[in-house]
DNA sequence: TTGTAAGCGTTATCAG
DNA sequence: CTGATAACGCTTACAA
């Protein structure tokens, strides 16, 4: 027993004497029904337990109201915090957030991308790795919205959202210059990804500008282990740093317990630390990380405002629209003389 | 321009010169369609972008192949852990997540199923809050399946997956006295979650069993600034705990910190700490939290596992069922002589 | 193996 | 304001 058996609005008409049409009516906000076939039509549904067949009225209206999230890493404090200020922002704005993982196994977006064709979702927004051109030129084809959130601003998509991070990396320079540091490292992941090397390139260049050289190390994936690993790498050096970038607040964490636990060093005394990102972890007492906060809120804001706003207005379909967002630092204790 | 416009199965059976049954059966993987139309048509349904909508196949199959998610606190490191597993585990089992943030407003557990019903959901996994026991024997009736994870035992739903988290806290009072501690507290949120009150009866029973009294405290919410403030409370008590068990490892981590850095207490050599969850931060070194782990991976596979089970066999609807699962206490820096 | 036709639960159109 | 009727894109007997 127990198959699906969800109630029609067949039924609640029947039930309430009037027609489907007038039960479909009473669920559609600006329809016109008396306040008595509506009093009825509720009442009925009430009665039976009636909800909205959203698979049926996505059919007809040409719009599912589904909205796919591409990510991957879902479990990191950074992404974790994206993903609750979109998902609110898209409930509030009468969508649905499908959550695409792509963790495991390459070309995973593009799979997802597929996935979201198949439901076919209103807009997909991705926040990890990068669609091939084909798959993203048919969901542009197709109608669905695309939303790039700092990927490379060189990917296809109608709207691009991304930070300042060359520029946010050149400004911590200055703040390791003026706390007297000298010697200048940057701690990157092996990933790659173009919002990590815009970092590194950004400090690197504003780095060189001052006269000053910096050793870049990469190793492994963006998270604590890694930082812990980077630490013991570079504070083992012949020529060990006075202040070190990470990419990530998650590198710094890693970084800063390494420095301290494993090489008593004292932060910020004999080492400046900045991260990127201002998780949650970061204003923590043990580690009170100077970094960069990503905007999480206006992320979510931007991409959701333009989602609802209507069609026509935003059809900027071939070129896309780019949105810079600014990455301000938060100042906390992990760099000397804030 | 550019209104929603995805090719229909008509076009590619067009294209490929057969019904358009034919290409409905290439799609529906145990049909039975010859080598030569099968090739037809997928080659036709490549080069015209074809996907088959999801949306008309949930409608004739009564299946959307979607599973709702009902999540608060999204954004926390166990929730978001646990969200990592289910995603990753139903896109396996071939179904799609849809997550419902519950974050703000009362009731919104109810919004959430209901909104779980109009679009067919096939199944809600329950991770935050409570639902009303009409709605939730609304989704029953309607053949929905139902997950509740970490809620109360007596909450209706066919499956329910509970730790035993009464027992586990029994454990640590052991761990405690073994460590030579006498004065033991627990620290605990105002949420007052089923869970989080078991953890605190267990605590406070199994100690009681040993002649000790546990001064209890309670504060906020379950994150790390209410462990701060809830150190600065039981820390200023003209009776000083040398043993605190607290409800959650954030409330921990907070706790932890604001012992160290506000009252220069040592761990564990003054105070020793337990947490609850074995989130990530737990095992960073600035913590080294002994903890109880979260079965992730188990919840999620039992979840995922009894989805992916016909019907029949598991329809227990009126019962439900309920899977107890066992929490395992990592042993860290936190407590004296591991 | 194939095509034809009916039907899933909606909404949109169009008379009344 | 209301009720018939025609889509929407798909699956699935049923018949060939």
């Amino acid at each position: 027993m127990s198959e699906k058996v969800f109630v029609s609005a067949k039924e609640v008409a029947d039930r309430a004497g009037v027609s489907r049409s007038a039960v479909s009516r009473t669920f559609t906000p600006g329809a016109s029904v008396s306040a008595e076939t509506r009093r009825r039509v509720l009442e009925a549904a009430e009665a039976l337990g009636y909800h909205v067949n959203e698979l049926a009225r996505g059919l007809m209206r040409n719009e599912s109201g589904i909205v796919c999230l591409i990510v991957s890493d879902v479990a990191t404090p950074y992404r974790s915090a994206l993903l609750r200020e979109l998902t609110l922002l898209l409930q509030k704005a009468g969508k649905v957030a499908m959550l695409i993982n792509t963790d495991r196994s390459d070309g995973s977006v593009d799979r997802a991308l597929r996935q979201a064709i198949r439901y076919r979702a209103d807009a997909s927004i991705i926040l990890s790795g990068m669609p091939d051109r084909s798959i993203a030129q048919l969901c542009l084809r197709s109608g669905q919205r695309l939303v790039l959130i700092n990927r490379d601003d060189e990917q296809p998509g109608p709207l691009r959202i991304n930070l300042d991070d060359y520029e946010a990396a050149g400004r911590v320079v200055t703040a390791f210059v003026r706390a007297g540091c000298r010697k200048l490292a940057f701690a990157n992941s092996e990933v790659g990804t173009p919002s990590l090397m815009a970092r590194e390139r950004g400090f690197v260049a504003a780095a060189n500008a001052l006269g000053m050289e910096v050793s870049v190390e990469r190793y492994g994936w963006t998270g604590y282990d890694a930082g812990k690993v980077l630490a013991q790498r570079m504070l083992t050096h012949t020529q060990r740093p006075d202040a070190v970038f990470c990419a990530t607040d998650l590198l710094a964490c890693g970084f800063m317990d390494a420095a301290r636990h494993q090489f008593s060093m004292s932060v910020p005394d004999q080492l400046c630390i900045a991260g990127f990102d201002d998780i949650e972890q970061a204003s923590w007492s043990s580690y009170n990380l100077t970094t960069f906060a990503q905007p999480v809120s206006a992320i979510a804001f931007k991409t959701v405002d333009w989602l609802s706003r209507p069609r026509a207005e935003n059809d900027d379909a071939i070129h896309g629209q780019s949105i810079g967002l600014h990455a301000e630092l938060v100042w906390r204790g992990s760099i000397r003389g804030g």
